[in-house]
DNA sequence: GGTAGACCTGGACGC
DNA sequence: GCGTCCAGGTCTACC
């Protein structure tokens, strides 16, 4: 993987990471200083999540034949960005729109806004919120974010100004529905796109629920039945403080169609 | 607390 | 080429 990262310096670099039969290998385009490997290390183990302890989720996941590739094949982990505030705006990016345009999206707000990288220039950090804070509806709108621009807008400026505490909540110790509620306090930020948030904070107990779920678990536990957020979180209720893992990590295969169904009050001509 | 409708944009699809 | 639908939801008003 490779990425532009912007350390405290505001320097850009441009990173690459792979694996190595012994961990992971970090490598930079530029010779760093000690102080900078040192960020740019701890920087990367945030986005890995290598800290992160999965046993628990293992042992449960040993037991389901549908999660039982989970261990062996190392599941747990999901990529994350350097900061909290990137995070956020890429989960808004997800919201109504199809994942084309949700790189759509991100592209052009870094091309716009993001700080170039001195040896490419058309490879781009992500761009800091007070960067975005000092623009406007229009700017954005004209990028193609749509009725999402009030919102990154408003996320943009509250982080530059301080009313919303990223970095605080990246590393928060309050239990996960208390969590929960401050990321729905984030605009643009509902029910789905704090569950995800909270997964990529290490935090599993809600599933980000979209149209992809619940067509996935329509047909893999409802015969095709139309469902919500209720019948699905029915499904992963057994998994606890896992259940998003559960679900993200569900082997769905075989899952095609389900039988057609006729339910109550509606006539169906296919499930 | 639950529900309905508006909201940007662009790809997919039918004609 | 054009029109319609809808997608990895959220917000607001209303009941």
């Amino acid at each position: 993987m490779e990425r532009c990262v912007r350390y405290a310096s505001g320097a850009v670099v441009l990173v690459t990471c792979a694996h190595h039969d012994d961990g992971l290998l970090i490598s930079a385009h530029d010779e760093l200083a000690s102080y900078a490997q040192d960020e740019i290390a701890h920087c990367v183990a945030w986005m890995f999540n290598l800290d992160a302890d999965y046993s628990a989720f293992y042992a449960l996941a040993d037991q389901e034949p549908r999660l039982a590739h989970c261990r062996p094949a190392g599941h747990g982990r999901l990529l994350r960005s350097p900061s909290l505030f990137e995070d956020v705006v890429k989960v808004m990016a997800t919201t109504n729109i199809q994942w084309s345009g949700t790189k759509r999206l991100v592209l052009r707000l870094v091309e716009a806004f993001g700080a170039a990288y001195a040896e490419a220039e058309d490879v781009c950090a992500f761009p800091h919120a007070q960067t975005i804070a000092a623009t406007d509806e229009a700017t954005l709108r004209r990028l193609g974010w749509g009725y999402r621009s009030p919102y990154l807008l408003r996320l943009a400026r509250g982080v530059a100004e301080g009313v919303y505490d990223l970095d605080g909540l990246r590393q928060s110790p309050m239990p996960t529905p208390a969590l929960r509620n401050e990321l729905l306090k984030l605009p643009g930020i509902g029910p789905y796109g704090a569950a995800t948030l909270l997964g990529l904070l290490g935090r599993h107990d809600f599933i980000g629920v979209d149209t992809e779920a619940v067509s996935a678990v329509s047909k893999a536990f409802y015969h095709g039945r139309p469902v919500g957020e209720k019948e699905i979180l029915a499904v992963f209720e057994r998994w606890g403080e896992y259940k998003a893992l559960a679900y993200w990590f569900w082997d769905w295969s075989g899952v095609q169609h389900a039988p057609i169904t006729v339910w109550e009050g509606q006539q169906t001509e296919k499930a």
